[in-house]
DNA sequence: AATGTCATCAACCGCGACCGG
DNA sequence: CCCGGTCGCGGTTGATGACAT
C-alpha cells in the first residue's frame, strides 16, 4: 500500500526545465492564472507534474522575482527573521520581496551559515558558541536581538479586537518584511498581530479576521 | 590539458495541513 | 467526524560550474 503518487510518473518529464517548458507554463498562467497545479500540467501541454509546475512557477518564472545576489540589508534581515521564525523559509521569504523560500533556504545553507559561524554564532540558536556549558548559562547579557526577546512562536487562540497592540519588548521590524504573510507571534504569553506593530490599522494589510481556522494557526495572510 | 574537489542552486521527495464531500 | 484529493513547506539530492592541483 502506501500514499499514491501526485502524478502519473510514467508521462512526465522530471530534472531541468527547457526554454519550450518554460514559454508553455508563463503563457498558460498570463492567461489563466495560477492555482489548480494538479490540472494545469494536462491544460498547459506539459508532460510534468503539477508540483514540478508549482516550483518552476514559483522558484524561477515569476515575473516579480528579484534574481541576482543578496544584499547587506537582506543579509541581516533574514538572520533576524531566522532568530525569530526559525526554519520557516515561507515565512522568512514572505517579508523578502522578491525572494523566494527556496531561494532563502539556499542561501542560507550556503553563505549565511557561514557567516554566522565565522561572527562565532551557532546558525540555528544564534548565540555564541560555546564549549564550556557554564559560560553559556553566563552569557544571559548577549547583544544578539534573539536572546533579548521571547521568540516563542505558539499557536493560540484567535485573538480580540483588544489584542491589536504592540506590546512592551516587541521587536522592531523593516518595511521590508511588508510582502506576504504576517505572523502572530506570543510574546509573554500574548498573542499579537505583526502587521499592526508595523503601524498598520486592522485590517489594512492582513485577513486576521476571515482567517479560516485562527484558532488552530497563528498566521494569517495579507488581503 | 586533465582530473579532482568544492560551492551553488534548481529540482525532487515526503509529509503534514487544508478543504470539500 | 472521516476520508481522499490537493497544496505548500522544508529537507535533501544531483547536475553544473568554478577553482585548485
Amino acid at each position: 500500500m502506501g500514499r499514491s503518487p501526485c502524478c502519473e510518473k510514467s508521462h512526465t518529464n522530471k530534472g531541468a526545465w527547457t526554454k519550450e517548458e518554460d514559454e508553455k507554463l508563463i503563457s498558460y498562467i498570463k492567461v489563466h492564472g495560477e492555482g489548480c497545479w494538479r490540472s494545469l500540467p494536462k491544460a498547459a501541454g506539459l508532460f510534468r507534474c503539477g508540483k514540478s509546475c508549482r516550483l518552476r512557477w514559483i522558484n524561477y518564472l515569476r515575473p516579480d522575482l528579484k534574481r541576482g545576489n543578496f544584499s547587506d540589508e537582506e543579509d541581516e534581515l533574514i538572520i533576524k527573521l531566522h532568530s525569530l521564525l526559525g526554519n520557516k523559509w515561507s515565512l522568512i521569504a514572505g517579508r523578502l520581496p522578491g525572494r523566494t523560500d527556496n531561494e532563502i533556504k539556499n542561501y542560507w545553507n550556503t553563505h549565511i551559515k557561514r557567516k554566522l559561524l565565522s561572527r562565532g554564532l551557532d546558525p540555528q540558536t544564534h548565540r555564541r558558541r560555546q564549549e564550556n556549558p557554564k559560560e553559556i548559562t553566563d552569557q544571559s547579557t548577549d547583544e544578539e536581538p534573539s536572546s533579548q526577546i521571547n521568540l516563542e512562536l505558539s499557536i493560540s487562540l484567535p485573538y480580540t479586537s483588544d489584542d491589536h497592540r504592540k506590546p512592551e519588548g516587541l521587536p522592531e521590524f523593516s518595511p521590508m518584511m511588508m510582502n506576504s504573510s504576517f505572523a502572530r507571534i506570543s510574546t509573554d504569553h500574548k498573542t499579537l498581530c505583526l502587521c499592526y506593530n508595523l503601524g498598520f490599522q486592522r485590517g489594512q494589510t492582513c485577513a486576521c479576521q476571515s482567517m479560516q481556522r485562527p484558532q488552530v494557526i497563528g498566521f494569517c495572510r495579507p488581503l
